[in-house]
DNA sequence: TCGCGCATGTAAGTTGTTACATGATTTA
DNA sequence: TAAATCATGTAACAACTTACATGCGCGA
């Protein structure tokens, strides 16, 4: 239901190709929303339809030609009327969880390995955050209020990989006796 | 993919019928894997087809039969073969994040609210795993090794929902200028 | 020359959501 | 007497994943 309204958020911001959007989901995004490029260029496709967004054929050589996509006026109106209806909350799924419920069945050391491996992910997605608060935000006062909710998006990012380490630390210290 | 694992490992704790799944995904399992009791049924029939389950009926009076499930061989095998694979992370999706990245279209107001709904949801679901953790993990030393793993799982809901209740006072504190 | 980044998609299959459907028992 | 709990599903649709498909430019 909502990747619509995340496209709608994200072009909101800028125009883009559905490219572009497939790398913003990846890295600025990533803790926002996570698309892959067929999705995302399938609902372009079905959201210019829709009359939500304007195309624009930006011909390259060498190369194929970008299709720029940016809001219609009716795209807006759809964009502000959903950020006025309250949102619920992602349902959660975690395989690396249903693996602990059912982990008596593994033996220990194989466990703590996939522990290590999340926590190596989790560090280093913690990493690129930090990179871009570095980079964008480092002095957040100054911020213009538009950036400063992103930026509040990215901190929700930060807060939990932090507790993502802090939980592998625990369960490491227990799976080592 | 892993509805179905997530099942086997629910199963493999004890047999159950579709209600009983469908309650434990709701509560004890909440922060581990969400289902509705429509995939459950849905689920359990074709994997008692594929043969990984075997269902018995238990007829009640004044309702419909309990249908118990447990897991077969085939349903262990399947199991423990997808215990010893490493498990990818689930994709993050969330719209009050998207909400914050179109946000300069909404008044703050309205916005606080939509944090501090969010704020209580969180909390209330925090109490109900302290809940769990006073009446089951009290004395965590004590806990045999497989529930001492489920121990880990619901701490993970924990050490998040701080996380979130963290990050709400900080959006908060931001948003009341 | 091999792989990565740029740039776009289609098709098939699986998973998840929403709406509809029934009916007795227990609790407030 | 109304609502929640117990107990099961079907059907239609929307969303997501995985596999397949193409082809140039650039840097190591």
């Amino acid at each position: 239901m909502s990747l619509k309204f995340a496209v709608l958020a994200a072009l909101h911001e800028q125009p883009a190709t559905g490219y572009d959007l497939t790398r913003n989901f990846r890295t600025r995004m990533a803790n926002v929303w996570n698309a892959s490029h067929q999705q995302i260029y399938r609902e372009l496709s079905k959201m210019t339809e829709e009359g939500l967004l304007a195309m624009e054929d930006v011909p390259q050589d060498g190369r194929p030609d970008r299709k720029l996509y940016r809001l219609s006026d009716a795209g807006i109106a759809a964009l502000e009327n959903w950020l006025s209806t309250p949102q619920g909350r992602p349902p959660t799924r975690d395989p690396l969880l249903v693996k602990l419920f059912g982990g008596d069945l593994v033996d220990p050391a194989s466990l703590r390995e996939e522990i290590e491996r999340q926590r190596r992910n989790w560090l280093e997605e913690l990493e690129r955050y930090r990179d871009i608060e570095a980079e964008y935000f480092s002095e957040p006062d100054q911020v213009p209020y538009r950036y400063r909710l992103q930026y509040l998006a990215l901190r929700k990012g930060i807060v939990s990989m932090e507790a993502n380490l802090a939980w592998a630390d625990e369960v490491m210290a227990f799976l080592e006796h």
